[in-house]
DNA sequence: CTCGTTTGAGAAAACCTTTTCCCAAGCTTC
DNA sequence: GAAGCTTGGGAAAAGGTTTTCTCAAACGAG
């Protein structure tokens, strides 16, 4: 003896405003304002509706909706970033951000191919998103997509924006400064910096950093190592930098995670120890690297996450019609400590005395 | 002197079909026509209208189609999985298999919290997805969501599936059989197993069919040893594996990617080569980690990418009205063989002879 | 010359909701 | 008792497209 009350059998013809008006006994425009909070009605009638609406499952057909405010209340996410390492914080910022604001998020993938984009472009305005937002897996290179023409706001969030566009990008800069930094406040002498290729405007920007800070602090600089952002370059740095004569790091900041495990597996393998011998900071906070390094990494996290907010937040202010400011919006990281850069040198060892044991 | 012929300035209102007709001199019901290749009319005025729907830049709107068609060309995937790890494969595949019939895919973390689960189901509901697709990190966890009775089809792919429903997983057993089967056409006499943790159903598929090879091939069976899914327990389980008095095993097969990092980390610290002491083979083929192990691993794929086309394409008949058979389908994985795993022992070592070097 | 058929194209309904305008009934006020 | 106001609710347009009917003109056959 099945109830008969809900007739919500797999499948079924979602139930319209129609008949939820019909079964209410009133016009769709009354069961309307009803719903809605809207027009002049009496209280019984308001809440018969609502009651009829309740008991019929009525769920308002948002793409009406849309239809008639003009507005999907749906955005598209572009990005390249096949590992999702980059874009999958961003993306959940951005949808963090929204979600409470009733909209959704279209994910693209569009690899680096032109034709994807185009195509998955096409399909966000078919589908008449109100905005688009591109990320990507480095902050110099353009998607393959021209969001210039498209009728509606796009933003740029962690890749290479339009020139007049808006953006929103880490502050590479300050998060090597922050790295930097907290060596020299740990009691660090002698800091190295073995970052990716020279082709990553960000491995010119954080050098540049690493080479102001130290400067500043009258410390001796040691020319940036630029490899690949590989374990592999990591391994082979750490042979640069303790094979020659010259004395020996206390320090290596590393330009991501990768580099800083490849430095911390050859360091340990030379018998050296992280931290005491040598500490090592890493950059992109990737936890599944960072946590599994021994002991666990020490890494600039570039709030990701707090990027796509805020991605996201602005586009909507743009869809909602308030104009943002164009330009390049850099937001700062932050140092997310573990044990890999040591804790500050009080008394015990204050003067410079790298390579303890070996 | 601005070519005044693209009518396209930013943030322009989308031109309608209407004023298409209009510019064409025709009814509305004709410029639809025309530009569906429907109805009858003379090529001069089919072509007419399509030039003029050209020059205005006219493009259908996709919610208005929507709308009469009761079809939003949308789904959902919902997935908990952070990382991305398992969940970005099947997206690109769902997402490749959709975008050439102009479906798009909301995606939407829900992370493992029943409430914000709701949230993106609802809000799906209201955009009128055709479909749901569930994914997950783990196949034996059921993410937090009904989607029993939501008056549209779901697919699970890669996680617990309502009973009833239609699912995709990978055939974890076939994937383990693939690698010790591999261990043994490649001459290794014992095999171990370190895998994850008791309470992940994969593992005992997994095990089981790790015991099943070996019966079969009259080979001896090394109790598998259950842990955690880390690097640190892949090096402990060494340890367990190495230290004792009994016969050492010439190859271990691993549950995931970073327990085989963990085992050949631990193996090289040891002085046994890999793989010429010790094969090993990993599962997941998750590249980022695969590519970085010295040598590079060996590594069972689970065809994520496949796992999620097919799951897109069965949602999309399901959409079309055919029905599909419920249950959980298993789809093969493959075996990516790197230099991990070692090559056959031919002749130059044909006996049983584990620890060369140590 | 007339009847029937084909051709080309338009009118209108449908999809579902929101909002503006309008109207009738009841009430107050003088 | 009449004029004006308030109250409760409905009719209809709008949003943009597709599709089914319908219709007039042109054409062919007898």
């Amino acid at each position: 003896m099945p109830s008969d009350a809900q007739p919500t059998s797999v499948f079924a013809k979602p139930v319209t405003l129609r008949e939820v008006a019909a079964d209410a006994g009133v016009s769709v425009a009354t069961a309307s304002k009803a719903l809605n909070g809207q027009g002049r009605m009496t209280a019984e009638t308001r809440e018969r509706i609502r009651e009829t609406a309740q008991r019929l499952g009525f769920r308002p057909n948002g793409l009406a909706q849309s239809l008639l405010r003009r507005r999907s209340f749906t955005v598209g996410l572009l990005t390249n970033d096949t590992y999702g390492r980059f874009s999958l914080p961003v993306m959940s910022g951005i949808s963090d951000a929204l979600v409470d604001n009733g909209v959704s998020v279209f994910l693209c993938n569009v690899e680096d191919d032109p034709r994807l984009g185009q195509l998955h472009v096409d399909a966000m305005l078919d589908k008449r998103v109100d905005g688009i937002i591109a990320t990507g897996k480095r902050i110099d290179r353009h998607l393959p997509v021209d969001l210039s023409n498209l009728g509606i706001p796009a933003i740029y969030a962690f890749t290479q924006p339009d020139p007049g566009a808006v953006a929103f990008v880490s502050d590479d800069a300050g998060g090597a400064r922050l790295a930097v930094e907290h060596f020299c406040r740990l009691g660090r002498r002698r800091i190295a910096h073995v970052t990716g290729p020279s082709s990553f405007a960000v491995v010119h920007e954080r050098a540049r950093a690493y080479r102001d800070v130290l400067t500043e602090a009258g410390m001796p600089v040691i020319e940036p190592l630029l490899g690949s952002w590989s374990e592999a370059w990591g391994r082979d740095a750490v042979g640069k930098l303790f094979d020659g004569e010259s004395e020996k790091p206390d320090a290596v900041f590393c330009g991501n995670d990768q580099i800083a495990r490849g430095v911390m597996d050859a360091l340990r393998e030379r018998g050296l120890s992280v931290p005491d011998d040598v500490g090592v900071i890493g950059f992109d906070n990737w936890e599944i690297v960072a946590e599994a390094t021994r002991p666990p990494l020490t890494s600039v996290d570039m709030n990701l996450a707090a990027l796509g907010r805020e991605a996201g937040l602005t586009l909507l202010s743009l869809v909602g019609g308030k104009p943002a400011e164009p330009g390049i919006r850099k937001l700062p990281c932050r140092l997310v400590v573990r044990q890999s850069c040591g804790r500050p040198l009080d008394g015990l060892k204050q003067s410079a005395a790298p390579m303890a044991s070996a």
